[in-house]
DNA sequence: CCAGATGCTGAGCTTGGCTCAATATATTTC
DNA sequence: GAAATATATTGAGCCAAGCTCAGCATCTGG
């Protein structure tokens, strides 16, 4: 009953890996809250904080958070109204480009990174706390495994006319 | 930098967990979409599907539905009501209990099950071509070890009083 | 028989996405 | 040097999938 013969191992692998994504989204949502963050700014302000002008002046595109973050840039302009408000980056314009808006990361977004940093590890850890180190790791490559294919399935179709997933 | 040594592996892991997430429910979203039916109420429906009352008559309470989706019974509602409204199951009186709902699917109910089961095999069966099968063996049991043991303890939580996640 | 528990749903909120214009600015092309 | 086109962002309004809280109908135990 536990794992029948006819098991579609793969369907199976989907549906539990989207109750973890739950749980731990969950988890996380709980416990940062009391900051005021919600999981989807901790990964946009994640995301900034490893800009690529790391020193001291991380900045970033809108539409390039958008594209690092996989959404649509309407989208991104919603995290960020957020963030801003909340104080944990700025909107500045673009020196070069006058309808661009270059985000920057306040002190204080700096300081939420940290306290985001700890609660993202205190939850995984916890979750997969009962998966050894060595399955921990050999999960995550199977999964960038199959996360690299489908990226370059994505692009071969979007040539080719299908805009199937972002 | 692809593995740099100081990686949380078990906060990437979350991360690579949520993209393949969301990457799977969208192109099942899309795959689905020709039949009017949303991921949500496919899972629904598939969980009605394994209704106790196996032999041409599945039936589950509304609440009992909830439970096994981990959603709160409101949810199980707008849920149902959809399904409903598409015809694939019907709402019937509980002949001992006048508050329940029973849940009964319907001829299209099944039928549309079919193509469910097969989108879903189909594209989880894609989404992990490039993961071996003994690999996906092993990930679905981590995944499930983690369950198990957060569930385990999320009820000590609940009995002391914390009510952490669903 | 009545108080409290249980089962469902209406109203309204949240998160995290989306598209389709509109607007402002760049860039290219004639 | 203008006109056409392309790019960057945003306003308006939508969807999926959840939630809580309140309310109503109905059971059930004392």
């Amino acid at each position: 009953m536990t794992t029948p013969p006819t098991a579609d191992t793969a369907a199976e692998l989907a549906d539990a890996l989207t109750r973890a994504m739950k749980r731990i989204r969950r988890q996380t949502m709980n416990r940062l809250e009391p900051y005021g963050i919600t999981p989807g700014q901790a990964r946009a302000l994640r995301t900034l904080a490893h800009a690529p002008g790391c020193e001291g002046r991380e900045t970033m595109r809108l539409s390039e958070l958008a594209e690092r973050l996989h959404i649509a840039p309407r989208s991104a302009t919603t995290v960020v109204d957020a963030l801003e408000e909340a104080g944990l980056v700025t909107r500045t314009p673009d020196p070069t480009d006058r309808r661009a808006v270059r985000l920057v990361l306040t002190e204080d977004g700096r300081a939420a990174l940290e306290r985001i940093g700890q609660v993202r590890h205190e939850v995984a850890q916890e979750y997969f706390a009962p998966v050894s180190a060595a399955e921990q790791t050999a999960l995550l490559q199977a999964l960038r495994g199959a996360e690299t294919e489908f990226e370059a399935r994505c692009r071969e179709h979007r040539t080719a006319g299908g805009d199937a997933a972002r």
